[in-house]
DNA sequence: GACCTCATGTAATGCGTTACATGATTTC
DNA sequence: GAAATCATGTAACGCATTACATGAGGTC
C-alpha cells in the first residue's frame, strides 16, 4: 500500500531522531566521522524529505532563510519514529559489494609493480588518516561509556565499526605493498647497501 | 572524445583478461569467492559488452547456443588489454561508503535491544560462513605463494582482503552482541547459574 | 510435469550524481 | 573582488535492478 520508502529515507530520519535539521545540515551532519556510513547529495535529500513529508514520517516548520527561498527545519513525527523503529531491526537485505580497489587488485597482475605500489600507499595514507581522526573520536567516548537508549550509544557504535573496518584497510595496504616490494627485487633479501 | 567506459566495464575485462567467456560466464564468474567484490546482474552485462564492443576493447566469436540466440564467446582484444592495464593503476575515485548495517547501528538506541542482538546474531553467522570459505581457499593458495605476473596473483591478494574484511566484521558483531547484552542485563555480572 | 542451468536479449522503473539556477553573508 | 558557507530547488543523464520473453537440455 505505501510507498516503499528508500534506504536514504531512513538515514535521514535516523539524523532527525537526533536533532531537527534543515536539509543542508542533514548532509552535512552525514558527512561527520560517526556518521560517514551514508551519503548523498544535497539534490537528493531534498526530493527524499518531499517524499518522507508525503508519508508523513516527517513535518517542518520555515524561517527566514539566506537564500531566495525559505529555510525548512524538519522534524521526525510520531509516524517516522516508529517506522525507524520497525525498520532497524528488520534484517538488512544483502547488498552487492563494489569495491574499486579491490577490483584494481584482482587484475594487479597485468600492471607495473611500482606504480601499484605508488597507488597503495596513497590508499594507506588516507586509511591511517581516517583511522587517527576515528581514534581520537573514540578516546573521547571511551571515558564514559554511553548507556543504550541514548543517541551516543549509536555513535559509539557506528565509530567503532568505522574504526576497525580502517584498521583492517590500512593493514591490508601495508601487506600489499610488502607482497609488491618482494616481487620488485626477488633476488636475496635486504642486504643492499641502500646507497642513492 | 571516447565514451568513458564505468567501472563495470573494467569488472568485465578483468574476467576476460583471464580467460574467454560468454556474457553468463562473467556474472558467474563475479559470484566466485574471490571475485565478489563486483556484481552485476546478466542484463547489464550484456549491455556493457556492447558498448566494450563498439570501443573495440572486446570481440567475439559465435558458437550454437542453448536457446534461441546463439552464444557469444567473448575476449579481450589488445587495446583492451591496455585500457585495462592503465585503468588499475589510477587512484580509484573515493566511492561514498553505505552500509546499511552501519546506518541501522546508529540508529540502535531507538530499537528493542533484543531483536538487535538477534539481528547482529544473523550477521555474524553469515560473517563467519564467508570467512570459513575465504579461509579454505585462503590454505589451499599458501602452500606455494603466486607468483607476480600470474593470474593467481590477483586472487591471493583479492582474498586476502576478503579474509580480513569478514573477520573484522565477525569481531565488530561480536563486540556488538556483548555490548548488547550488556544493556539488557545491567545488573551485577555473570555469576548466573545458567540452568534452563 | 515442474524446476534448474545455460544463454541472450528488451523494457520499465528507481536510485544517484552532476550541473544549473538563485542569492545573502562572511572571510581572504 | 573572489571564494566559501548557508540554503533551496530543477533537469539531464547514467548506473542498476527487476521483470518479461524465448527456448534447449537435464534432473527430480
Amino acid at each position: 500500500m505505501s510507498s516503499t520508502i528508500p534506504t536514504l529515507g531512513f538515514a535521514i530520519l535516523s539524523v532527525l531522531a537526533r536533532a531537527d535539521s534543515t536539509g543542508y545540515e542533514i548532509a552535512g551532519r552525514m558527512r561527520n566521522p560517526v556518521a560517514r556510513f551514508w551519503t548523498a547529495s544535497h539534490s537528493q535529500i531534498h526530493t527524499d524529505l518531499r517524499r518522507l513529508l508525503a508519508a508523513g514520517l516527517v513535518g517542518y516548520t520555515t524561517a527566514p532563510g539566506p537564500g531566495p527561498q525559505e529555510k525548512k527545519i524538519y522534524s521526525i513525527t510520531g509516524e517516522g519514529l516508529e517506522a525507524l523503529r520497525e525498520w532497524v531491526t528488520e534484517p538488512p537485505r544483502p547488498q552487492p559489494e563494489r569495491d574499486e580497489l579491490v577490483l584494481k587488485t584482482y587484475a594487479a597482475w597485468l600492471a607495473d609493480p611500482a606504480a601499484l605500489s605508488e597507488m597503495f600507499r596513497t590508499a594507506l595514507r588516507g586509511h591511517e588518516k581516517r583511522l587517527a581522526e576515528y581514534e581520537a573520536a573514540w578516546a573521547s567516548m571511551e571515558k564514559e561509556a554511553p548507556a543504550f537508549g541514548t543517541p551516543r550509544f549509536g555513535n559509539m557504535a557506528a565509530l567503532r565499526c568505522g574504526l576497525t573496518y580502517e584498521r583492517h584497510r590500512a593493514d591490508w595496504c601495508r601487506w600489499m605493498i610488502d607482497q609488491l616490494s618482494r616481487s620488485l627485487k626477488p633476488s636475496c633479501d635486504a642486504s643492499y647497501p641502500s646507497e642513492e
